[in-house]
Parts: structure tokens; sequence; C-alpha cells
DNA sequence: ATAATGACTATTT
DNA sequence: CAAATAGCCATTA
């Protein structure tokens, strides 16, 4: 039985480290699901994220994606800011900040 | 089966 | 740098 793209990209998000973001295409292509950024987002809003970090996951662009100035946009940047993430403007400052993982380790880490 | 929708993105204005 | 544009593709209607 194979793993669906959903729980691909749950599986990826579980491991983005604190002070790292992510953005959707690229959530995508670690879970082994290239050219689906819209996916990773279609599954962010209706997976249940609460265990998950979330707020990791921003447009490749650096901007936060929820609805502008919603509770949960703000809450994001909230986060990530507790997190030590510089952001400029407002945008994330994805040259210091975007995850870069070693790609044999995640293989190993996902496949199980 | 068809069409609209969207936590997307790279490119062009 | 902001805004429009054109691709994108699973999900929803």
């Amino acid at each position: 039985m194979s793993m669906t793209g959903k729980q691909a990209i749950l599986s990826v998000l579980a491991l983005v480290p604190a002070g790292y973001v992510v953005s959707y295409g690229q959530l995508a292509d670690l879970a082994g699901l290239p050219g689906r950024a819209r996916l990773a987002g279609t599954v962010l809003r209706r997976a249940d994220t609460s265990a998950l970090p979330w707020h990791r996951v921003v447009a490749s662009s650096g901007h936060i994606s929820l609805p502008a100035d919603s509770r949960e946009a703000r809450e994001q940047k909230e986060r990530l800011l507790t997190e030590g993430v510089v952001f400029r403007g407002n945008k994330v400052d994805m040259k210091q900040h975007q995850w870069r993982p070693d790609l044999g380790a995640l293989l190993v880490l996902l496949d199980q």
C-alpha cells in the first residue's frame, strides 16, 4: 500500500526545524511531488496540523500566504519571530532561513 | 464529465 | 518593488 501525497507532505513538514521555513513548492518537492505546490497548500488548509509546524511554510517569495491581517497570519508571524526568524518588511528572509535539508538523510527519515 | 477554485510560482510589466 | 499574467494541478461544485 503506497503513501498518499497528503501523508508524504505532512511527514516532511514534521521534519522542518525551528528557525527555518520551506515554501509550498519545496515542501511538495521534498515529499516527492514536484510541481504540486498547490497541493501542499490544500493539504495544509484541510488537515489537522495542530501537532505540526504548519507556521514554517511560506510562499517562495517569503510572504505569508494566509489571508492578510487574518488571525492565522498574525499567529504565523508571531510564531516565526519567536523562533528567531528574521523578516525584511513583511517577508521572511529566505536567504537566511529557507531549510535546505540533506536529501539523502531526508530519504532515510521518510522511508520508514 | 466540465468548470471553478485556491495556504502556489516564475516571469513579465 | 508592486501588480498583472500565465502555467500549474488536486479538490470541489
